[in-house]
DNA sequence: CCGGAGTCAAGAGCAGTGCTCTCGTTTCAG
DNA sequence: CTGAAACGAGAGCACTGCTCTTGACTCCGG
């Protein structure tokens, strides 16, 4: 679409993504807090000053570093979600695990993401979009354990009213129609508590209690799905 | 119990403890990142190679804040819990708001202890007790909400097996011999939910979906009191 | 083909950081 | 009272993010 026409805009897409590249380089070994523009710059070998032509300040170059961390932990759950079976429950258990081996595999960039923002930041419009691809393939996951009767053995929670009530309703109607509320709410209280158990997990507050954390974190799974309510394997 | 002899002594721990409240309200007002050895030296009138008499670097004066922030956590927590009414569940309800609520309003101190830790940062043993504090509140109140005499109508889930069940039998032997495996892996749970949620709100990840989070708060709270199985209020 | 305009890399420089070392001074203890 | 330990101040080092200037390069329209 947007072909490169002259080679100085080749040469300053290259050197864009040249950048970013090393950065995101040294955010896997170093961490953002020690990610310096200076380093970067000395290991592509040019003026520590020529980068703020790329990038326009440090923060901007952390944001492009976000944008990539969430698009690719959300690449990374749809890949398992891909190469999942097909049962609900198969397919929840896929995905969480496949967000836990990437904040495992990526700690630097999940804290990047996940963790502490830096003070003044605010997330642009342009990070939104992919962070919100991970909520959403749960949200997925779990309209499919839907049983396509309602059941009638386990009625459905009576729907949160005031507040929840229409920030549900406005989130059901959005994405998710044949969803209860009260499925969404608990789709939601999975979802923070993923982040929160894989976050636990990564900065060491398990360290006391469940120290390889595989076991307990399978467990978790299970336990949420049985909260949104999948079906149990057979 | 420690007297202190001479006025050096007592010098030095007063401007020990100024170092460090300055260092706090630095921390409240700038965040963790910005917290600047130069500018608490500058605040207090003293050259800043002075304060290395008192903390031997960044990381140690971190970590004293990062005690005292467990500590003030707790005992927020505590407070709540001795003024709130007898039932486990309002018990459980008033612990989890007073943890919002001190997050909410020690944003940055919440972020110290909670949020990402620095790259090469080890907590030191001084701070594993302080941290274990609220967890242990959380399984207190759940054992308070365990009946007297088993149900019978809600069956006690299964203990789980394999390492998660070597692991919980230990944590049960040590703090909770009263509590059922399966019961205590669900109060892990909730303490997971818990911070993730608390994290997720003060990070801004609910900002698309849960924007004033209170509701969604309380919701998850009374799921996550049921999900540990303390008993409805009648 | 060529000359102005826009783009670029490089270097110096500023203000700030954590931390170390030295050097007088003060304070304590034997 | 004296030697040793503790102390505060200041200079200095190696960094950081970022800005500004300077000179060279590239492109594009005439």
């Amino acid at each position: 679409m947007t072909a490169i026409r002259t080679a100085r805009e080749r040469a300053r897409e290259e050197l864009t993504r040249e950048i970013k590249l090393e950065a995101r380089r040294q955010l896997a070994s170093e961490g953002a807090q020690r990610l310096s523009l200076r380093a970067v710059a000395r290991e592509l070998g040019m003026a520590s000053s020529a980068i703020y032509r790329y990038y326009p300040s440090r923060d901007e170059l952390l944001t492009a570093l976000i944008v990539d961390a969430y698009t690719d932990l959300a690449d990374t759950a749809d890949a398992a979600l891909a190469a999942a079976p097909t049962t609900p429950r198969a397919r929840w258990r896929a995905l969480c695990t496949a967000v836990r081996g990437w904040a495992l595999a990526h700690p630097h960039e999940y804290a990047l993401v996940y963790g502490t923002p830096v003070p003044g930041y605010r997330a642009p419009q342009e990070t939104i979009e992919p962070a919100a691809r991970l909520p959403l393939a749960l949200i997925a996951v779990a309209r499919e354990g839907r049983p396509d009767t309602p059941a009638q053995d386990t009625p459905a929670p009576p729907a949160p009213a005031g507040p929840l009530g229409e920030q549900l309703a406005r989130l059901r109607a959005e994405l998710a129609p044949d969803l209860p509320e009260a499925v969404l709410a608990r789709a939601a209280i999975a979802w923070t508590q993923l982040f929160g158990m894989i976050g636990f997990e990564l900065f060491g507050h398990l360290a006391g209690s469940f120290d390889p954390a595989d076991a307990f974190f399978a467990h978790a799974v299970e336990e949420m799905a049985d909260l949104v309510g999948l079906p149990a394997e057979v």
